[in-house]
DNA sequence: GTCTATAATAAGATAGAC
DNA sequence: GTCTATCTTATTATAGAC
């Protein structure tokens, strides 16, 4: 390929793109996003450092740069993930609500919040076949978990002070019914739609089962 | 090392171990053993030949004889644990029991049935981050998995028209929601214990879940 | 059928220029 | 801060003896 062997004169391109300036936090950014589609589609052990950055606007160098290592990329994005779902669970409003109603518009709310963000589903399925290590350093995810268990807690004991709910539901119980109907249509719908032949994705079997578990939490509270 | 290179006169020990013959099954079946524990452990992508040889009695070169590759190794792990445990849920006896006690008591089967099998349960979450792509192409999954949906359906129609159960629910769905639960616990158990904080291996907690979807199935059931 | 040794390649991580 | 080129090690898979 080299016509020449003249190597000072080949190509003095360090700078990125013509006449634009450096951005370390674009760049960052950039290697973050790209790490949680390879992470999210390959896993831990199956995603590939070289793959990450030749999905990157850059090299992978700057990944270790920013990073330092593979393990490094990956617990980041898994407190991306966490955080970035965990922060729309706020505003939801469930306080004007009575507690029926309320609890209905969790359940459907973390229903639809599963369903359209596969990524995160993925990404604790992932964190989990890896026994957890990672959430386990990470003071941050935890943190940022509280808020739903409190707002449950709070809806569940107005409900019980107005007669409406029965006595003495735990609250982190009644998140792990909610959550495990809403993660295991995601997580699973690979293997469960092959082996029983059902179409998770219809919009009719959606609404089914969105009723369904609704329906099965307000009989489940009920006195 | 070597003390002489007469290499003819060294090491005539082929034969595994001393005076016992070849045995191929059980050859097999070791790999296969070993396997399970590797994959189970590890993931697909993350286990690693090498690992399953040292946990075998024989040799890498052996894995290779008798499975070709580590993706049919794995294949052949993932129908092995299927098997298993779809083979387990034969021989109920719920046609003997009235309705709601027969799914009382089916519930109660999934829920331990999960729970002392931790190694079906990540198997079949390392699958779906592989796109259950070896399900797909397993017919024999699929088949071994019709059993658990036609009892269910059976169940549901003698209680529909026994006037104890409502009418039209379907069995796959009711599946779904027993699975979700007694799956999630075990699949994600890592992320959620730490999370909330909840130890789900100890005894008490355990048994309120089981009331918990016991009752929620029931509940759910009624007219 | 089974073993040891090794080839071929892939992957994580780093060097060094600019 | 960023790039290309490369080092090192680990990993899948195979050769060839017995």
């Amino acid at each position: 390929m080299k016509t020449t062997d003249d190597s000072l004169a080949e190509a003095p391109l360090p700078v990125p793109v013509k006449g634009r300036k450096n951005n370390p936090e674009k760049t960052r950014d950039n290697i973050l996003q790209a790490a949680i589609v390879e992470f999210v589609a390959q896993g831990l052990s199956g995603a590939r450092v070289d793959a990450i950055a030749e999905r990157t606007h850059t090299s992978k160098r700057m990944i270790y740069y920013y990073f330092n290592s593979k393990e490094q990329l990956y617990a980041e994005v898994l407190e991306k993930l966490y955080g970035d779902i965990r922060r729309t669970e706020t505003g939801l409003n469930l306080d004007a609500l009575e507690p029926m109603q309320a609890i209905q518009r969790l359940v459907e709310f973390t229903f639809d919040h599963h369903d359209r963000n596969v990524d995160f589903v993925r990404i604790v399925c992932i964190e989990n076949i890896h026994n957890g290590e990672n959430v386990k350093q990470s003071p941050t995810i935890r943190a940022l978990s509280q808020n739903i268990v409190e707002t449950l807690d709070k809806l569940l004991r107005r409900g019980e002070s107005e007669g409406i709910f029965r006595q003495g539901v735990d609250a982190i119980d009644l998140h792990l019914m909610i959550s495990s109907f809403c993660f295991y249509r995601i997580s699973n719908r690979h293997t469960f739609s092959e082996i029983f032949q059902i179409d998770l994705v219809d919009e009719q079997v959606k609404q089914r089962h969105k009723d369904m578990i609704c329906d099965s939490v307000t009989r489940y509270l009920r006195p």
